[in-house]
DNA sequence: CAGCATCCACATAGATACTG
DNA sequence: CAGTATCTATGTGGATGCTG
């Protein structure tokens, strides 16, 4: 008994994977979203762990997915700001019932110290 | 100016991650959302080239991760059946905002044919 | 029919070292 | 500071052939 809100055309879903199954570029989107703007080592520190030739093409491919923008400046020390485009802004909404679905699975308290309580949509790495 | 709201624990990020990051995930609780239950030759079509292998890889992992159910009937030919669970039915519900957003992008209506309007979230496959 | 076994190809991501 | 260059490890998926 299928109603017309579930017709939902799934062929976007390729392009969607393609960008969500990117380990990192949720958590940069996220990340951005937290804190407006961001330099490539602040973001480094954010992410925890994640290797400067990874986080070098996983912005590199969310610029071209027109989600995030990057400002360089001509200093020096040389400065590089990235922040959400407007489309970026939008898939951290869209995302976001997802994260709330996820929260409400079990496994999810483990692992998430009261610590963290208040950082907003953080993350933790205790793998490093 | 962040409030409340927008304090979301990304913490579960990472188990969903490893969810829908695998390529067929999504596309299979979306099949199964759309059929009730099918069986792996349904599912085989419906998906339109998933090698047997990925599609066997891939149930189990969903099966592990509570979100569907198989059902197996001794009988011959063999008969098994699987369907969404509660879960399953969640998850697909939480993505629906993800689509929207991946339907509002621009490069949408290319490769989405007419043909296929009213086929309640399908997708193409052109690439065989 | 519903798969499993095997082998293979490719994409992603980490470590490390180095550069404009 | 903000990356790039390599090299490697792993995972994810496809092809093919076989089985209960």
């Amino acid at each position: 008994m299928k109603r017309e809100s579930d017709h939902i055309c799934f062929c976007p879903l390729e392009g969607v994977i393609d960008i969500i199954s990117k380990k990192w570029a949720l958590l940069i989107v996220n990340a951005l979203g937290n804190r407006e703007r961001l330099r490539f080592n602040g973001l480094m520190e954010d992410l925890g762990g994640i290797s400067p030739k990874t986080l070098s093409d996983t912005l590199k491919e969310l610029q071209a997915e027109g989600l995030i923008k990057r400002e360089s400046f001509a200093e020096i020390p040389p400065r590089v700001e990235y922040s959400l485009t407007r489309d970026g802004v939008e898939l951290r909404k869209a995302i976001m019932p997802l994260l709330k679905w996820a929260a409400t699975r079990e496994h999810v308290n483990k692992g998430c110290a009261s610590t963290y309580r208040g950082v907003p949509a953080h993350r933790i790495k205790e793998k490093r």
